[in-house]
DNA sequence: GAGTGGTCTAGACCACAAT
DNA sequence: TTGTGGTCTAGACCACTCC
């Protein structure tokens, strides 16, 4: 207990901060090494053990790059990649403090066409459950979701209520998802989705496809369509 | 050393394992207490520290929540939020096994408009630079890239030369990156953008945004425009 | 061989939660 | 008061890079 009235900071994070103040203000840049655990350890008075978890964690935030045996260095700011966190729509409206709700318009037992069963790995004809919910905002709709599922993986899906839960939430609940594939395009909607989300005719779609994994099988193929007009995805970092 | 031939897998590493295992198998399930520290320590024969440094790792992942005095829990699955890694066009094109080249159809110094000044938090009327770049994969054109500079950040950004470096890769670099905001929408292209994209009458295009902070001001904002016909926004996780 | 990071130990004290 | 996580130490041995 050298100082008096520590405010609780611990040391990893002082030194955490320290490093991230050194690049962001250019002293340190791009490429160089940074002083050594060792060093940094006798700069602030702890072991070695502390200032090593700080760089660790530096590391794992990709704000600095370390090669063993060589040295720390500034990481290349590979920033020209945005992260973006595309949440689920009951969330995301929720977070905007409006009303989310939503209504099922389809639930049904389908046989899979050749298209489909490629995305599912499996056979043509097989049987899966499809299913079309359109989630409002204030009442106004924002999102037609048109979902495929794995019987495999979630045989009670068509016994479920999906307007006291979204099938995101649902699948979430019984299955451990093990990945994720999306992609985000634009494009015209079916005219069945323009007429769900009340759009103006030639106006395109804002669409996120997703595909999810859960042990070992492709669990569910889901496209979501939203009204360019009405709609973008957001986020800052 | 008890075990030879150990195969260089840190305990800390066998400890996460085993542990994402149980709860990927579902043997500990959402929101229910997994092992303390000690017990796993004891477990694995390890000390408490190498335990502590695999669940703090968890911890950061999201894949368990600890609660200090408490215990350690598997985390809600709000994977409902899906992570997107949103690459520069150059990097794309270069992951595909294509050739990326880049075109300057426009360099010019400008006087802030209204909006413009209210999104870089200047006065209207102040001095910004203004660049359009057209970035062609194997000599198709995939993107209009619309950029406006602060001055005050890359007081240089005229005197570069964009067909060899682009826009962005520049102001990486003379730019320390301390924040960005994003926006992905669907939407009409200007006439001009149409034009030089080769677009079809009435396509729409798949439009990112982006604004980066630096050096607390904003540094640049970016409108990146792509056919809708030929682009989508894609990854995995 | 000297320097660096990667991992680990066997303790310790603390803050906080549950009781 | 007991049990939990949060942090920290003063060493140690190893793998790797660089000279």
């Amino acid at each position: 207990m050298t100082d008096s009235a520590s405010p609780a900071v611990p040391a990893y994070r002082l030194i955490k901060e320290h490093v991230m103040a050194q690049i962001q203000r250019g002293v340190w840049r791009e490429g160089e090494a940074i002083p050594t655990e060792e060093s940094l350890a006798r700069e602030f008075g702890v072991s070695r053990m502390t200032a090593s978890r700080a760089i660790r964690e530096l590391a794992d935030q990709q704000v600095v790059e370390r090669i063993q045996g060589s040295g720390t260095y500034v990481a290349q700011q590979k920033y020209q990649a945005t992260l973006v966190e595309l949440r689920n729509i009951a969330d995301e409206i929720a977070a905007r403090g409006h009303r989310h709700h939503s209504e099922l318009q389809l639930l049904e037992r389908v046989s899979a066409s050749e298209a489909l069963a490629r995305r599912f790995r499996i056979s043509s004809g097989d049987v899966l459950f499809h299913s079309i919910v359109v989630h409002f905002e204030n009442d106004e709709p924002i999102q037609v979701e048109d979902r495929y599922v794995n019987p495999r993986i979630a045989p009670e899906y068509l016994a479920q209520d999906f307007s006291t839960q979204t099938p995101n939430a649902y699948l979430m609940r019984v299955a451990p998802l093990a990945g994720v594939e999306f992609s985000i395009e634009a494009g015209p909607p079916p005219e069945r989705f323009a007429e769900l989300l009340h759009m103006k005719p030639q106006e395109p779609c804002l669409v996120l496809n997703r595909q999810t994994q859960s042990m070992g099988q492709v669990a569910s193929v889901a496209a979501m369509w939203h009204p360019a007009s009405r709609y973008r995805f957001s986020g800052r970092i």
